[in-house]
DNA sequence: ATCAATGCAAATAATTTGCAAAAAG
DNA sequence: CTTTTTGCAAATTATTTGCATTGAT
C-alpha cells in the first residue's frame, strides 16, 4: 500500500517537526492537514480562513509562525506573481521541480515540468562554481486566446493544470 | 558612434515616457540617470537615498511612483530573494532574458543567460496554448567553497557577475 | 493656462513580536 | 514539571494615497 503524494507530503512534513523537536498541537495539525489537503495556491489569509474550519482555535500569528517551517521543509514554496500577498505551493513533494506559466490578463496558472531545462540548469550552475539547492521558473504569457480575439476567454479561470 | 548598453537603456526609458505622455521632471531625471548609471541590484531606499545625491528634492513617494514605469517599460525587473523588501534590477536593457543564482549563504549573485533554456521555454509555453510575455529564473545554489570547506569564502561579497 | 507631478504626512496592509496563559511531552 | 506553543493585541515596516502646491508643456 502506497502513500499518495498529498498523504506522502503530510508524513514527510511530520517527520520533519519531528526532527526539529517541534511539538504536534492541533493547530499545527489543522494547518499541516490544510496545507496538504489541497492543491490550490493559497496567500497566509486564506491558509488561515481554511484552517479554522478544521480547528477555530488556530489563530492568525500561528499560521504565520507556520508557514516558514513549510518553507524550510522544502514542501511548500513561497511564489511571488507581483500581488500584494505572497502565494503559497503545496504541491512540491510530488514535483519538486515544477514550474509555472502565469497568464498576464487573466491570471491563470498552469505548472509544468522539465528535466531538458534541469539539467542545463545544473551544468550551468556548477560551472560558475554553484550546486543547486533548488529553482524557480516562473513565466508570465498570454493565452493564445488573447493573441488571437483580443481577450482572454479564461479570465477569472484560475484553474491549476499539470 | 553606438550608444553603451545604459545610454541605449536610458534613451528608450525617455522614449517610453514621452510614449505615454509622461512629463520629464527633475525628479524623474534624476531617478532615471541613478537607475541606469548602476548595474547593481537596489530597493526602493538605496534608490531613493542615491537619486537624493543626484536631486536633493526626491522624495520617497515619487521614487515609489516612479518604479512600476520602470518594471513596465520591461527595462528594469522586479526580484525577490525573499528579503524583508523588493530588490530592483536594471540590467534587462543589455540582457533581456538573465537569471540569477543567489548563494543560500553568502548570498553573492551572479546572473547568467542561456539561449537553450529559452528556446525549450518558448516551446513549452507554447504547447501549453500561451506565448511567452518575460520569464524569470532563480536558481538558489551553494558555492563550491561551502560545500567543500563548510563555509562560504564569498560571505558579504555581493558582486554581481556575467 | 492647463493638467500632470511633486512632497508631505497620514493611511494602509501584510507580517512580526512581546507577553502571560495553556498545553505538549 | 519544564519548555514550547499559543492567542491576543500592539508594533513594525514597506508601500500607497489624499491633498494642496509646484512645475512642465
Amino acid at each position: 500500500m502506497s502513500l499518495t503524494g498529498k498523504e506522502e507530503a503530510k508524513k514527510r512534513f511530520m517527520e520533519f517537526l519531528a526532527e526539529k523537536n517541534l511539538r504536534i498541537t492541533s493547530q499545527r495539525q489543522a494547518i499541516v492537514d490544510t496545507v496538504f489537503d489541497t492543491e490550490e495556491h493559497f496567500t497566509a489569509e486564506q491558509l488561515l480562513e481554511w484552517a479554522r474550519k478544521k480547528d477555530p482555535s488556530v489563530s492568525r500569528a500561528t499560521v504565520y509562525r507556520t508557514l516558514p517551517l513549510f518553507t524550510e521543509s522544502g514542501l511548500v514554496k513561497v511564489l511571488d506573481f507581483g500581488k500584494d500577498s505572497k502565494y503559497y505551493d503545496p504541491n512540491y513533494a510530488d514535483h519538486p521541480n515544477h514550474n509555472h506559466i502565469i497568464c498576464q490578463d487573466c491570471d491563470r496558472i498552469v505548472e509544468f515540468e522539465s528535466k531538458q531545462i534541469e539539467e542545463i540548469e545544473s551544468e550551468i550552475t556548477r560551472k560558475l562554481g554553484f550546486s543547486v539547492a533548488s529553482q524557480k521558473l516562473q513565466i508570465t504569457g498570454q493565452c493564445t486566446s488573447l493573441k488571437n480575439k483580443g481577450e482572454c476567454k479564461n479570465k477569472s479561470d484560475c484553474s491549476s493544470a499539470r
